[in-house]
RNA sequence: GCCCGUGUGGUGGAAUGGUAGACACUACAGACUUAAAAUCUGUUGUCGGUAACGACGUGGGGGUUCAAGUCCCUCCACGGGCACCA
């Protein structure tokens, strides 16, 4: 497709990769402690068997960050790393016969093949896979020590039950009440599972994410909305039945205790104890119960769910209230799992209360009233806003908040209430009752219970025969596996066949990354480990902006409390890219079809087998089920490593979603062919013309206009660094685009100017070259600079004079642009605004009587108000 | 419902409060070619005008300012996240 008269990047690309791998310092951190670390780190992948070109995109930007680190005189750490263990494994183990462990290790060598093609600046002595013995043994380890910390501990508790998966999922794992890999609707089960306390860092979690300042603002408030703090009164009821006689104590917390005196019914989950007691008695409250518990979880039967509840009879009383008794309904909107399961309902100053109250008929009564002229209808809603108390006893004529902080005060001097604070953060459950994972190092003991196994005996590997024939768990029908003896008695005893969820095994991996191959992996190496961390760059999608990012937080923490490693937060800055999208294409006959079924005529899509009309959709991510994928492989063989390289960052900034079009990845292989050719064109011309000519960094020499032209592409490529810092990729290509297009012009006058038109080529070159490092190689080699590309430092632009000569002024009436001036930088109002009136365009615009004020920004603007 | 984004030509997108539309794509024209492709050179926000030029123009409305895509208020549309969290 692509001729021999271009520039030929299969040879090329080839020839620097192998270059680049033998070469001892291109790809790896020099043992330099004098220069400044730079730690870039991309999330790891899922070796899936494929690489996607949404990983292509993610890894281009940490390729550019490390090679720019690297060429501005960092040490660079850029290591890469397969996430391994998971459900994939087991479905392939299933569906094709193959073991989980050969069917990965096939797709790592695969997948690597496929990231080689793209000459990332990776270190690979430091691969290594989540699956590998030699790091789950670590991480056995540091569960045993997290264990002995009490940060581990085992329960019986509700899950979510997977019924497609047979396995149960961690609440962050459950999306809209599904499964976030199956999509099945999750269920209920009541097991005994291993859980990670990171509620003991609930407030740690939620304080520094003040301090991630290089993490994006939305990831910060969907973490902190997640962990949910809130503080609040916690208030003693006592329950009494119709004949007064008492039932028990009901504690009701409230973030806004400042309304009880607005209270007119309690509510209590259908869950709740008192719920339970009362279904004994009463077939009505059984069923209502029972009606409870069938609702769907889904967020559309959310919405339309309509607050139910049914009135129990019981009658709650608090001393703040006197002898008034309001009346305990089992409500469908109380949640069991949040606060107590009770809750005191205040109709004008809740929306769900003031629903529940309307539809069964309940006082309304409004003890905020809102700042003079702003009316309230309690018969249309309730009053969210703040405003003075009323009605309210002791806290009439506080505001709101100063009211909350009083009846605080009040409760916990009277010993009625006292101050109280939730999160919403649950512990994290981490049993997988699945093979391919980090087996969970415990043993069950008939006497002794449950006891860690013993150090010594790390790692407690997966064994290799078993069957996946059958569902549940192989582990647990291995006939030998489990059988092991107690570490405390000896008596024989089971090995836990359950094992650790996956997102475990991410939790870390970036701390392994910072051992070398000659590091003892079996330990932590605190210098080595403290010498990279924390991450300087952490780059992936966005949709880890909850579960991995909060887990490898908490991870950090704990290990720093085991002794491991001296470090708060893990990842100083953050940067959560776009997804690819690519437009559909659907047959008429309904089917998706593929970007190379279609072919385009005369603006339309056209099916290649039959010569139809394709209907175009818009663009969506990427997926296999609508077929608008794009092979990375293929793109490489068609248009080479650098177009798509380039592609990827080119067009949108990177932290948006891009479209993939035929047209934009032939744009960068075009232009990669366009510098290549102006290198060759001036190599022609150079040869010919060799002779003493003055170096471009003496612009002096060069005539007026030569001069300005060689200022501009140095501005231009001189912004690139800065560009690069902040991630605006599209914006950097842009001004190398800039400045190739004023190279063209001027290589029309160039011959006498060689040597300097070399020297500002090569500039070029190097800023480019962490986007397309083959070409750029090639082109430092052809220019003859004696030094390769990879260790040659970022310019110094700072020692060319860039200052404009001239500077166009733009003259405005009343802020309106009528014409421009050329004048020097530093010209002085009272000659540019002589300049200016004398304009026609502008002259006609000025009254006789001239400017009532001009506005004069030097270099800039001069503006005439008239 | 709440929170966070986003809204600029035919398209992707640029613009420290200071010449809106950089750069790229598409389209059109010219050069080269027997021809096509590729390449090179132009044009390409809309309306009016042969032109010079003029008017309009950054989702709508209002405001601050000599000057607003940018700041403030308000409304609308789209996208994402959370969702009965007491």
């Amino acid at each position: 497709m692509k001729t021999s008269a271009n520039y030929n990047f299969q040879a090329t690309e080839k020839k620097w990769q192998q270059v680049w791998r033998q070469s001892v310092c291109a790809n790896k951190p020099v043992a330099a402690a004098a220069k400044e670390k730079c730690y870039v780190l991309e999330m790891f992948m899922y070796p899936s068997g494929r690489v996607h070109i949404g990983h292509v995109r993610n890894f281009m930007i940490g390729d550019v960050i490390a090679r720019f680190k690297k060429a501005k005189g960092f040490d660079v750490l850029h290591p890469v790393g397969w996430d391994a263990f998971g459900l994939p494994a087991e479905n392939a183990a299933l569906a094709n016969a193959v073991h989980p462990k050969d069917w990965t290790y096939e797709n790592i060598s695969l997948m690597r093949k496929q990231l080689e093609l793209f000459g990332f600046s990776y270190d690979w002595d430091r691969e290594f896979a989540t699956c590998d013995e030699n790091y789950y043994a670590v991480q056995q380890k540091i569960f045993l020590d997290m264990y002995k910390k009490g940060l581990v501990y085992r329960k019986e508790s509700m899950v979510n039950w997977d019924p497609v998966d047979n396995c149960v999922l961690a609440n962050e794992q459950v999306i809209d009440g599904r499964g976030w890999r199956s999509g099945a609707i999750v269920e209920s089960r009541q097991l005994s599972q291993w859980f990670f306390k990171i509620t003991a860092y609930a407030n740690e979690l939620l304080k520094s994410l003040k301090s991630l300042e290089g993490w994006p603002e939305k990831v910060r408030a969907m973490q902190e909305r997640w962990i949910g703090h809130s503080r609040g009164l916690m208030l003693r009821f006592e329950a009494k039945d119709k004949d007064g006689q008492s039932l028990q104590d009901l504690s009701v917390y409230s973030t806004r205790p400042e309304t009880i005196f607005g209270a007119s019914f309690l509510a209590i989950s259908a869950q709740h104890p008192l719920a339970q007691k009362l279904a004994k008695t009463s077939s009505a409250i059984a069923e209502f119960i029972n009606s409870c518990s069938k609702n769907s979880v889904t967020t559309e039967d959310m919405d339309k769910m309509e607050k139910l509840g049914i009135d129990t009879g019981v009658q709650a009383f608090c001393s703040l209230l006197g002898d008034r008794a309001l009346p305990v309904y089992i409500a469908n909107f109380v949640l069991q799992t949040y606060g107590t399961g009770a809750i005191f309902g205040t109709p004008a100053h809740d929306t769900r209360d003031w629903d529940f109250a309307k539809k069964y008929g309940l006082p309304i009564k409004l003890v905020i009233k809102p700042s003079a002229g702003n009316d309230v209808n309690l018969q249309a809603g309730s009053y969210l806003g703040n405003g003075t108390m009323i009605d309210s006893e002791f806290l009439n004529g506080k505001t709101a908040p100063e009211a909350k902080e009083c009846i605080i005060e009040h409760c916990e001097k009277t010993g009625v209430g006292k101050a109280s604070e939730f999160y919403r953060l649950r512990d994290w459950g981490i049993s997988r009752q699945r093979y391919w994972g980090c087996p969970i190092p415990m043993i069950h003991c008939q006497k002794c219970g449950v006891v860690p196994a013993n150090e010594k005996d790390l790692p407690i590997a997966l064994p290799v025969d078993v069957t996946f024939n059958q569902p549940g768990n192989p582990l647990d029908r291995h006939p030998t596996w489990s059988k092991t003896k107690c570490p405390s008695c000896g008596a024989p005893a089971h090995r836990e066949t359950d094992t650790m969820d996956t997102f475990v095994d991410s939790s870390w991996y970036f701390i392994r990354f910072c051992q070398d191959g000659a590091s003892d992996l079996g330990k932590f190496d605190r210098k080595q480990i403290e010498r990279w961390l924390p991450v300087d760059f952490y780059i992936g999608g966005i949709e880890h902006a909850i579960l991995h990012l909060l887990y490898a937080r908490f991870f950090t923490k704990a290990l720093r409390d085991c002794g491991y490693i001296n470090l708060n937060e893990p990842f100083s800055a953050l940067f959560t890219q776009g997804m690819v999208c690519h437009k559909t294409f659907k047959h008429k006959d309904g089917r998706w079809l593929a970007p190379d079924e279609i072919e385009s005529k005369k603006g339309e899509a056209i099916c290649k087998a039959d010569g139809t009309v394709v209907d175009v959709g818009r663009s969506e991510k990427m997926s296999k089920s609508k077929k608008n994928v794009v092979s990375p492989d293929e793109m490489v063989r068609i248009y080479g490593a650098d177009s798509v390289r380039m592609f990827v960052l080119s067009d949108s900034p990177v932290d948006k979603d891009m479209e993939w079009s035929d047209e934009g990845i032939t744009g960068c292989w075009r232009f990669i062919n366009r510098f290549w050719r102006l290198v060759v064109m001036f190599g022609e011309k150079y040869s010919q013309t060799k002779k003493a000519s003055p170096s471009f960094i003496q612009l002096d020499c060069l005539k007026h206009e030569t001069k300005a032209d060689f200022k501009r592409v140095l501005r231009s490529i001189s912004q690139i660094g800065g560009l690069y810092e902040v991630f605006q990729f599209n914006r950097a290509i842009a001004a190398v685009h800039d400045a190739v297009n004023v190279m063209y012009d001027l290589l029309n006058h160039v011959e006498s100017y060689s040597d300097a038109f070399r020297d500002l080529l090569l500039l070029t070159n190097v800023v480019m070259a962490p986007i397309t490092p083959h070409l750029s190689e090639e082109v430092n080699q052809k220019l003859g600079n004696p030094k390769m590309l990879s260790e040659t430092c970022w310019p110094d632009f700072g020692r060319y004079e860039l200052k404009q000569e001239m500077v166009t002024i733009a003259v405005q009436v009343n802020g309106k642009l009528r014409a421009t001036l050329e004048a020097l930088p530093d010209a002085m109002q009272s000659e540019l605004e002589h300049a200016a009136r004398n304009i026609n365009a502008v002259k006609k615009y000025i009254p006789a009587g001239g400017a009532k004020k001009v506005i004069f920004v030097p270099g800039k603007i001069i503006n005439f108000v008239v």
